[in-house]
DNA sequence: AACTGGTATGTTAGCGTTCACAATTATTTG
DNA sequence: CAAATAATTGTGAACGCTAACATACCAGTT
């Protein structure tokens, strides 16, 4: 029998139903149709031991009917327990950065955590605030920056993150904040020493982006490594990490006519510019000039020539680095402070002694 | 004076202080400071129209000198608007992902959506249900999910997300499933063409793995052209998207001897590899060999020769997907449900006429 | 029989916010 | 100037969950 409307319901308010958002269950849901208290429910969410075998079966049954998800926002509120960290990142579109990323993904997810996720879009002070405010409004536990901030910028997280624990990747910082890093400065040592066993005395440096940490760092060793030799470089020129930049500033570098015989980069995409630069002036590598990258991304392997340059692990700096925040936020007094990991060489055939 | 500790505490509960923690600052102590009530911080905080001038700077005072930032879980509990977005991905560490995947972080930030993130380690059922999993614990209101997944795949993502909007890109889905994707396989047939036009007929495919959607397409594009062009491709053979397989895979393809005149490549790695291959069995390129790629990434235009290859504007794609899910979680009846995106030539150095 | 101690469950009170409404004050209007 | 209206502020409840405590039950002790 149909039922008789009221009148004055022009419009009924969309039911859930018809919107088909069918509110997701409870725990209350579930334990009045397992037949229990939703405190039993909870139990068996959270793997409590004093659970009856029976119980939990016949609560975990219900639970699969309604496809119940505990709601995390009514969790965190309730519970003082760390489960979602924040990462924030520069230049995920460059090869370290977007390893790094997915490497500490993969690792919060085995430790039971959420990854919420910031990106810059620039390198400033605004930008950095702007992210950590996103991430604050997420509430996240924990902040892991990946981003080569300078000094400034890095003293400045102190103060945009009171009470909040992070760990700093490949920043640069003199005041003891916490952070994880690769050595750069030893892997430049490495790329310049390599090059200096092989007889060269005539090199010049294809510098990354100087508002790099790393560019600055990498820059450093190969100066370390030259002087301890009693070589000065024979030209320096900047790029900004693109192959792009490393086309051009090798052109600018081959204009100067200083005949230098290796050429130090700061990364493997500005080496493949530089191949190609050097190309086109009919150069032949290595035997006319010596080139090292810096990196060893994936395609290094299958330039041309396949390109001599510096590995860095940046799997395993993730995981670090993501082990560290972890034991920060769980026992803050028990954290290690530091933690640097060290690069290798990776000799392919860019790199030769230099022709007399 | 000392002050004389009771004997029975022999280690005491580590105070807030002591742990550095001080417990973030609340609505409540807001608004006891500003000397209202919290309702009326609520209202500040949400820029509600109805607060006086003179009390609303009173509260946002009293939140800069607290350093307050409202606490997300409770309002998500307290409140149905939506506030933060999934994102699943897989390989990220390779160009169009990762380009994807910032520009949507960037478009969600300045929508005032929060992101979390999680990553496929593998194309399995079971991944995606841990990562989709992962993510309804942390309570977002929709889903991008940026993987080639396939069928099977894609159909059980519906049944994965009960009432969670989502949308697919660069999946496969014939079921009206809301996906986002570039067009594919008229990438493919613009680059088939492009050698038709220049007169190749002998040309080998070297596929992306044919487990991911695009790969498939592609080739399905190709095959289209040439079938059109009354061609057949001369050989046929599928590479993992790396720099490493296009080597490998362009090594077998030279066994074969089928004198191929021009190379079709799933994308810029591989295709890297593949003049890798061929330059060290001395061809020429692209003399000897046309070769064309497809991504566009950022190197290819550094490749030695510089690559003609098939552009992707994945920054838009990933923008208009965003919108897309915004539009369905805020208003799904009109909501669009499909959105594809042609992609462009770009000609440079690695096609020419066949020699004759 | 009364006590211990364990195991299994239920009850109460928040967590920090927003919502719907009630209450107050200020401003207009007839 | 009273009444009506608008602007502003406050109150109670609710969101879904967990923590801490309270209760009930069952051995096994003394």
């Amino acid at each position: 029998m149909p039922r008789i409307q009221p009148t004055k319901l022009v419009s009924p308010p969309p039911t859930n139903a018809s919107r088909n958002v069918s509110k997701a269950a409870t725990i209350k849901d579930v334990a009045k149709r397992a037949g229990v208290s939703y405190q039993t429910v909870s139990r068996v969410i959270n793997d409590h031991k004093s659970v009856k075998l029976e119980t939990r079966s016949r609560v975990q049954e219900a639970i699969k009917a309604f496809n119940f998800h505990p709601n995390n926002a009514a969790r965190r509120l309730a519970s003082p327990r760390p489960t979602t960290i924040g990462i924030i990142s520069f230049g995920t579109t460059h090869y370290g950065p977007s390893q790094m990323v997915s490497s500490i993904e993969q690792a919060a997810r085995t430790r039971g955590y959420g990854l919420c996720y910031a990106n810059l879009s620039a390198l400033s002070i605004q930008e950095l605030t702007d992210a950590i405010q996103t991430l604050r409004r997420q509430s996240v536990d924990g902040l892991l920056i990946v981003a080569p901030l300078l000094e400034v910028e890095s003293a400045s997280i102190g103060k945009l993150c009171p009470a909040l624990p992070f760990v700093l990747i490949d920043a640069e910082t003199s005041t003891k904040l916490p952070f994880s890093s690769i050595d750069q400065f030893m892997g430049g040592r490495l790329a310049a020493q390599h090059l200096i066993e092989l007889g060269h005395q005539r090199i010049a440096l294809l510098n990354g982006p100087q508002n790099w940490y790393d560019a600055k760092l990498r820059n450093q060793g190969w100066r370390s490594a030259l002087h301890e030799a009693r070589l000065e470089p024979l030209a320096e020129i900047e790029g900004n990490w693109s192959a792009a930049s490393g086309y051009e500033a090798t052109q600018k570098l081959l204009k100067l006519k200083r005949n230098f015989s290796a050429l130090l980069v700061g990364n493997d995409q500005m080496a493949l510019g530089a191949l190609r630069a050097l190309h086109e002036h009919d150069f032949k590598i290595p035997e006319d000039v010596s080139i090292i990258g810096f990196d060893n991304m994936l395609e290094s392997a299958y330039f041309e020539p396949p390109l001599t340059t510096v590995h860095q692990d940046f799997l395993t700096l993730g995981q670090r680095s993501l082990e560290q925040l972890i034991a920060l936020i769980e026992k803050p007094e028990l954290a290690p402070r530091m933690q640097v990991i060290a690069p290798s060489l990776v000799v392919r055939s860019s790199t030769a002694a230099p022709q007399k």
